[in-house]
DNA sequence: AGCATTTCTTTGACATGTCATAGAAATCTG
DNA sequence: CAGATTTCTATGACATGTCAAAGAAATGCT
């Protein structure tokens, strides 16, 4: 017995729908500007939060939240362009350590200003405090749920 | 002067960052265990809104929000799987009108109880209807801003 | 210790999306 | 009406992600 949607729910899932897809591609736009994919910011600044900017890709997945495959590959276009290196892990021969370079974190410094004034007026400045605590909390519950 | 972020801006944009990427792979999963990607899904369902499940491809793009050129190629290989077609339109030999297939709104009406059950189950069903129309609302208001 | 199993990163093949362009047809302009 | 411009879809080259498998090293078992 399919439950369907009530006209409400309906309603609020398409305007969801729209959120999850528009809101990303306005980031990932105004990023491009600035030199880099929403991917590159990403890996960028993940590792500059560790730190002494180093990670071993298995780990560093797992926070990212991607395969080790989709990292690797993202990550020797980035060794290209200078952004990172990677160096085998003295404990384990078998790892691999990821390290963020000066030109990585140069790059990555002159774009998070940029960034943030994006998120800002893209999402959070259209917001009370009150609600952005709200959308926050809801969206916090949504995304713990078990996989 | 760049404005960062409070800790709790900060921490709702970090909820909303993972709510973002992962209830979007966590539909997507669900309906490739049914065959379809969800660009397939939305495809077929967006045509079959229309009344005769017909739609020129210009309109038909602007109407899913994606480029012409995504749609044209992701058409080209639902059509080599037998579920879209696509024909000349006549009063503009230039365009080319889509169809869906009785193939392919068989494999729609297939999935689409699937779906709604993991939309519920993903999503809808954790919220409580004054929840989801507030997130709705907010969704809403982001959504609608200018590109 | 030696062999099988597991774990790890990388790689290759392939699916999908973007951007620039081709080629055909409609529209605009004088 | 003729020629230039615009508009349209499809396509090719390329970037990026997924999945399966390869190859090396660590771990487990007897």
């Amino acid at each position: 017995m399919t439950r369907w949607l009530t006209a409400d729910e309906e309603q609020a899932w398409r305007a969801v729908r729209r959120f999850l897809t528009v809101l990303p591609s306005r980031l990932a736009r105004d990023l491009n500007q600035l030199g880099l994919s929403s991917a590159d910011y990403e890996v960028l600044s993940t590792l500059s939060e560790q730190p002494d900017h180093r990670w071993g890709l298995r780990d560093f997945a797992v926070k990212m939240q991607w395969s080790r495959s989709r990292l690797s590959h993202h990550a020797g276009r980035m060794e290209a362009r200078g952004l990172i290196t990677r160096e085998p892990d003295p404990a384990d021969a078998r790892g691999s350590i990821y390290h963020l370079t000066d030109a990585g974190l140069e790059l990555l410094r002159q774009a998070a200003p940029g960034h943030l004034d994006s998120v800002r007026e893209r999402f959070v400045d259209h917001l009370t405090p009150a609600e952005l605590a709200t959308l926050g909390r809801l969206a916090e519950r949504i995304a713990d749920l078990p996989d």
